[in-house]
DNA sequence: TCTCCTCCTTACCGGATGGTAAGTAGCTTA
DNA sequence: TAAGCTACTTACCATCCGGTAAGGAGGAGA
């Protein structure tokens, strides 16, 4: 059996689809070991606990979905913001694993004592939308509100999609998903176009 | 100590409190009955497993989802529409338990070999909202998006406004969630008129 | 009074869980 | 060649898990 390169970005990226699929309390340090070939103490020597595992899953998660708006940093804020969320529905829909993992953590976050892996890029996000044209008139308060329902949007399509598939059909949910994309361009035009979306 | 009037509606009660904040895999049998002051064996003598015990607070939830959406029948559809959606943003910010319940539904959903409690309450909705003057011009598959979007973005905000409160303080959260109610009323008045959101 | 029913109780079980202890193969460095 | 490092291994453990077995308190009906 050969090794992997990279033993630790192995074991985070199989973690990453266990926790997504199961969620932190569904998925066990014998079952993540079993899928990536190894015992459960390989395990636990890189991350010492279950815990900092999740840990060192969404901090690596965080830093792919940073890394996501900087894609098209080129373009002029609005042209990006459109750019990033076109993209982000595309992504979602066609591999939702990390929204899973980001709604996961999102309902299994404890308010106070932790860390906020997400807020560099909500932070970025918010600057970008604050950039163009229509940004300019908003509170911080009506952007983030206003990136809050976009992300909603997406990641519910996302992690319902499954569900819907299952009530109306495959080709109806890929209908909905279809129409959703169409949706959430008009809606990034028309906040960067500076028309009242409250 | 005396026994509740209801006990299986009480145990119901519990058990979709801890499902919603811990998952399915998070809340065991024994801290179940610990918090409802009974032995374990109480709640498997209603429920005989644990499976059956989150079935029943999954269908007891769907019933109550659909209940809200009849509160305002009498109104004509686009006012029912608007009151429905309205009501609903506001409970779930006020008590997002239900919203978590639906979302974790979700994600550990298992689109095989399953029933789809939520089924009747999409279909109430997609039957209100093509009643509208703005339902009359779009297909089955646009109405369904909108309101995966409407969900979508009320539910998103719900589950991640402690997360937000964590982030930016709870100041900014109860400001985002105001200006949400407003985007969201203006959403739905958007829809009804029959303008283009897509 | 006797039986049945609902709503529990205590006692127990096999298996899974996260985690510890101790050791090892193989490469790198001194 | 000896020491030390990385990347594991097997063996083991206390605890918790969902679930079974058996029985009992107390009210209703015959």
């Amino acid at each position: 059996m050969t090794r992997p390169a990279d033993p630790r970005a192995t074991y985070i990226a199989i973690a990453a689809s266990a926790f997504a699929a199961q969620g932190y309390h569904g998925a066990s340090l014998a079952t993540l070991a079993r899928e990536a070939g190894v015992s459960k103490q390989a395990l636990l020597h890189f991350f010492g606990t279950k815990e900092r595992l999740y840990g060192a899953v969404l901090t690596d998660l965080a830093a792919r979905l940073c890394a996501d708006i900087e894609a098209a940093a080129d373009l002029d804020p609005a042209q990006h913001l459109l750019s990033y969320f076109q993209n982000f529905h595309a992504a979602s829909a066609a591999k939702p694993e990390d929204i899973r993992l980001v709604v996961r953590a999102l309902l299994d976050s404890d308010p106070k004592a932790r860390t906020w892996p997400m807020k560099p890029y909500l932070e970025r996000l918010a600057a970008l939308a604050a950039a163009t044209p229509g940004g300019q008139g908003r509170t911080e308060a009506q952007i983030m509100a206003w990136l809050s329902q976009m992300i909603g949007r997406t990641e519910y399509l996302a992690i319902s999609t499954p569900a819907v598939a299952g009530m109306f059909g495959q080709d109806m949910a890929s209908e909905i998903t279809a129409e959703s994309a169409t949706m959430v361009s008009a809606e990034v035009r028309r906040f960067c176009a500076g028309t009242n979306t409250g």
